[in-house]
DNA sequence: AGGAATATTTACAGATCAGTCAACGTAAGG
DNA sequence: CCTTACGTTGACTGATCTGTAAATATTCCT
């Protein structure tokens, strides 16, 4: 298997795991939709834990590349990209086959706080922490980082309800907030 | 099985649950923990699902009682409940075994909108904001409802952080944002 | 006490789970 | 053509899953 499949098969993985849950999805499932055999991803990932890390690795890339370079697309200056945030989510939560966020579900799935797959799942909030608290910086606030994480409360409360609801309005609910916050 | 002893189960059932997950704990497990059988378990809910609704039933009211009794302990008028909410919050992060909350968790797992563990887990999401714009309503905000649906982000915001983490802090940077809407 | 109705149990079915193994196909180098 | 090395496979293991059937305890009414 090239490095392609490889990759393709992570995504393949994540797809799965995002639509039907972790635990409830079997690796013959994931072996099935991808057209490879099960033998042939075990080569490659010695448990079903280390694959479900591969998918968190890449979706943490995605999704941070997704979200930062959309901020940066919807506005100029820092104060105005973390508000934009809230428009980057809308667009997401509208975009069909939205579940909800990946991180949450994995950390919710795997409560062990010393598991891998929870340990990295919060390693995700914390890397988005430190880009908010990076431009709340730039923007001239007092306490970056303790305004960062008031966004990340904002964010994850926003998508919880959102993926609960199947409803995207919680995404200009929490914009709201933010605006005083930021205002 | 008495009522008793079915709400015992149940009870029972809601532990093992909350910390496990529903998917990953077998019926099994939880007969063995209940010291009962499994075919008793049977007898009273005809699925697994049947058995996580009545559960989740439970958890609603246990919940509701037990937030909105503390709030009353905690504050005088409406506008103060709303905001010692966050501090009867922050004494659940700290509790021993504290998981997060069950209903984010159980709309995690069963994601499907026709599914009705998915239904019930957002209607108790519903019957906290009834609860938050009555609250408000009755502290003369302009916008109750509204209101009350930020303080349901901000809420479910800090339960998942705090799980994801496995620190209490969200509780106090809810309140500070919380003290700014209701201020 | 005796028999009917109700609980509860053990043992099991059939499916699916994570993970493995021996066999097979295939491509590169001689 | 032959061998070696390697990637891939179907078939399998033992455990566990949800749910059930037949048999055994228990309760209750007469």
């Amino acid at each position: 298997m090239s490095r392609n499949k490889r990759d393709e098969l992570i995504r393949n993985a994540l797809k799965i795991f995002y639509r039907n849950g972790f635990n409830a999805t079997g690796m013959d499932l994931v072996a099935k939709e991808s057209g490879v055999s099960k033998t042939s991803i075990y080569k490659h990932f010695r448990t079903k834990d280390e694959l479900i890390l591969a998918v968190l690795r890449l979706r943490d890339e995605d999704f941070r590349n997704w979200l930062f370079r959309r901020m940066e697309d919807l506005a100029d200056t820092p104060a105005g990209q973390l508000l934009a945030m809230f428009d980057a989510l809308e667009e997401w939560f509208e975009a069909d086959g939205f579940q909800g966020c990946m991180f949450i579900k994995a950390s919710a799935e795997f409560q062990n706080p010393s598991d891998a797959i929870n340990r990295q799942s919060y390693a995700h909030k914390e890397l988005l922490v430190d880009h908010f608290a990076r431009l709340a910086g730039a923007a001239g606030f007092d306490a970056p980082r303790a305004l960062a994480r008031e966004l990340l409360i904002l964010k994850e409360g926003a998508i919880v309800i959102a993926a609960m609801s199947h409803d995207p309005a919680p995404a200009m609910e929490a914009k709201a907030i933010a605006a005083r916050l930021l205002g």
